[in-house]
DNA sequence: ATGAAAGCGCTAACAG
DNA sequence: CTGTTAGCGCTTTCAT
């Protein structure tokens, strides 16, 4: 059985004092006198009193609560975002209501009316595959409440945004295989019309251009899934023996791809340098381990939470809005090694 | 600037009724005429009128949320317990208000305040690895609070719990070794401190007794992390070249175990066998693919759930707990293959 | 220095 | 069939 949890009124009635009285003892009001605010305090903590939140965020009109919608918890990527939000609502004070979409449209509807319902203060979104229309979300900005869209974000709706720099991440990882000597570089690439895949893409070649190597339409190869690259890489690499680097769009891609060129009797890195996206666990684990450009989920759910808080604490123009764009790193490990030069004039 | 959410209020005042008849439309009773009804319903659909949960909640003292405990939301097998418990609550209709512990049993104490504060109807708790004082977690049972353990239970208190058979696992683990021929069979293992190390352990030994083969201690070794793996694998196989099969007791330590066997130029799976323990997702990326145990996370997270709602929903007597025991599956992957066997009279 | 009362949004017993 | 009222736990004005 339910036992009910003790409220003001319990601890008034105990001390034969009213609840305005034991209220503002609580909160160390000024005009209630010392002893009074004694018998109160250690009464409460006698009695394991928690201040009933509900309650709270009913007369105040905050719940201080943050809502999260997201497409699938088990990837490693999203569950990094979820653990950075956690970490700084917890600093703020707020709490994680957390909804996942599991790309569905329907169920994104769903958990927006279950947000709404329940008063958050804010929402975090990251956009279901699935989802082409978005009046659902138009809810939250029409109520005025406030919205931060991270990673995958609704092109039409104006809010805050947190995004990493894909083009820089493309470059990043093209320009360092050019720095450690590798003079063809073949891009494993993602669809177009994922913008994931655009703007790698755009940083490869920006990579290429700013160092004047050419770019080779041959180099570039759809190739994004563990699967793919099983049946892709050998025939590839026999064609293009030139081949001395390969920048995959992932890790997971990466990883099998390196397989194949073991399988092949090619040393990774000493005859190729592979180098993948994403940072997740598997990059540590694979041998050798990957060379990689990190995505920083966890900061990505940092500053998702501080924008929004922001937006929830101060009084900002109703039509301002800022767009944080999170640089990616490039973590080298083993999958790359510069290459020998031999001496000009040997 | 936030805009007022409508209320009932609204609507009563809008249509020229008493609050308590909107109240009475919207939830379809009997007594309303289907004019009101239907002008009600109508105006709160064109309104977007969401009812408040939090004025919900207060009234009836039911939050329909469920609040969740949890060391680190980025393990993978973590996210898919809260995956699962997602999908299930809001099958029935609940809220899942996540804190993590980050390990830390300072977090853990403040998490259950919170949740306390937040009136949820019931908690999930997996135990930080530092919490060895389960005071926090009294406080639950004396408010009956409804508690579920997972996977980290804690032992001191009386509650439901979920928990995976590593007995079990181990000895499927082992077993399979055996029927596909391995005569010579390691165990990378847990320390004896954890209850998985235990566990696997004696599933292990279960296995080779059962099966009348004698147990070698020199053929369990104290190996659980990808760091252990590379430093004892080559040494303890060149002092046991006998060994045709090993069981270690996680996925990174296998594949770690993998890629030192093959840089020995061992066969895997023609010289030896290895099993891991997780199915993870690198048991999908490594080469060959992992023969596994798979842990059902999801499934934990489900069963949690399930547990909990019932104990929300019905009143049991408060001294019947039940611990639900996950029986994990055997996942055959490419890293294992039944031995050649010679015909006895060739 | 303390108490009484109104109200946050909603439901439900009671009264017509 | 509909309205009035009390109350869930708490804060805050207004009295005293």
């Amino acid at each position: 059985m339910r036992s009910h949890q003790i409220t003001i009124k319990d601890i008034a009635k105990t001390l034969g004092i009213s609840i305005s009285t034991v209220s503002r003892a609580l909160k160390n009001h000024p005009d209630i006198s010392e002893e009074t605010k004694l018998q109160v305090k250690s009464l409460a903590r006698k009695l394991n009193y928690e201040p009933n939140a509900l309650a709270l965020s009913l007369r105040k009109n905050k719940s201080n609560t943050i809502g999260v919608i997201i497409p699938q918890i088990v990837h490693h990527f999203f569950s990094s975002v979820i653990s950075g939000m956690e970490d700084i609502a917890y600093e703020r004070g707020y709490n994680i209501m957390m909804c996942q979409s599991n790309e569905l449209y329907e169920r994104e509807i769903i958990n927006s009316q279950t947000l709404l319902s329940n008063r958050v203060d804010g929402v975090l979104v990251s956009v279901s595959k699935h989802t082409l229309d978005f009046e659902h979300f138009r809810s939250f900005m029409n109520q005025g409440i406030p919205m931060v869209f991270f990673d995958r974000v609704c092109p039409d709706i104006l809010t805050d945004r947190v995004i990493i720099n894909d083009e820089e991440g493309g470059f990043l990882a093209t320009e360092y295989l050019i720095q450690i000597g590798c003079k063809k570089i073949a891009l494993f690439s993602a669809p177009q019309n994922l913008l994931i895949g655009q703007g790698r893409l755009a940083g490869y070649t920006r990579a290429l251009r700013q160092y004047k190597m050419d770019i080779d339409p041959k180099m570039i190869i759809h190739c994004d899934t563990s699967e793919l690259a099983w049946s892709l890489t050998a025939d590839f690499i026999t064609r293009h023996p030139e081949v001395d680097g390969i920048f995959a769009v992932n890790d997971s891609t990466a990883i099998s791809t390196i397989q194949v060129l073991q399988k092949m009797n090619k040393k990774v890195p000493d005859d190729i340098s592979v180098v993948g996206f994403g940072d997740g666990p598997n990059a540590l684990i694979c041998s050798p381990t990957l060379t990689t450009i990190e995505q920083k989920g966890y900061e990505i759910g940092m500053e998702a939470v501080k924008l929004l808080v922001y937006k929830i604490e101060n009084e900002t123009s109703p039509d301002s809005f800022q767009t944080k764009v999170i640089t990616p790193n490039l973590i080298v490990r083993e999958s790359t090694r510069r290459k020998f030069i031999h001496s000009a004039n040997g």
